[in-house]
DNA sequence: TCCGGAAATTAGACAAAGTCCAGATTGCTG
DNA sequence: CAGCAATCTGGACTTTGTCTAATTTCCGGA
């Protein structure tokens, strides 16, 4: 599968998000490369060439697709959130010294053992990390 | 156990602290709680009556607390981190509306078929954070 | 085509968490 | 008591993210 600008329309379509000029570029800079983005990188990566895209734009189409379901956050660092345009059932490997952050397919690991949730609660989601650092 | 004020000098040099007056203010802060605090909260504890630590004092504290293994770091919130004066080996229950965040103990819990680690990595630690929501 | 309103975007001010630094304090140890 | 290292401090600073009020864009109907 390729992402390309014109896929993006549907896909935003598909998740019921009115695709504009903006949505769509940043759309893109995570498809396409099918990375872990942090808000910044983002908008490095869409106002390359001249500056198109605002800040708030950026914060607030990341915050929308969220809540569409198009793209996960994942919560690894203190200091800034990434988002993760991989939304299959899938854990985190995350190298502590170098910030690099990667999948782990969740269909071989099993998680067993977990209490029962408090009254009135569900489940939105459980996240596993596994903090790796270099052999020294 | 009770951990009072006379107890935290020795935790603190038997992990290899110099246990200075305001160190052993914030190790009592989290101990004696026996929860989840956030920089904020500690010093918000540590300065109720007169202001004693500054900020500067408490983030370099908790730093080190970390870096001697006297507490746990926990990222479950991308504004803030929590520091969590239990390390034995347990997992987090996080609800999102209300911010409280609860310990699940691992001994019950299985977490199997992770890959094997890349080449020259060890495992710093695994988290397991599960998320929940107030049913709606 | 023109009009009006709703949705989206924008710049920039603002807030909060955390870092940094240079100077002051503390507490040994000789 | 002097000297020295460790610690602590206020405050300036940085970074991530939020908010707001003003503008721009888009679209449907007359």
């Amino acid at each position: 599968m390729h992402y390309t600008r014109d896929n993006m329309a549907g896909l935003l379509r598909s998740h019921d998000i009115n695709p504009t000029h903006q949505r769509i570029e940043i759309a893109h800079a995570l498809f396409s490369r099918q990375e872990h983005l942090s808000a910044d990188q983002v908008m490095a990566i869409v106002n390359t060439r001249h500056s198109e895209t605002s800040k708030a734009t950026v914060y607030n189409t990341l915050k929308l697709f969220l809540e569409k379901g198009l793209v996960r956050e994942v919560i690894v660092d203190p200091s800034k959130v990434f988002f993760d345009p991989n939304t299959s059932p899938h854990h985190h490997l995350y190298e502590v010294d170098s910030g690099k952050l990667s999948d782990i397919d969740a269909e071989h690991v099993r998680i067993s053992g977990l209490p029962p949730m408090p009254d009135g609660m569900v489940t939105e989601g459980i996240d596993l990390i596994v903090r790796v650092r270099r052999k020294s």
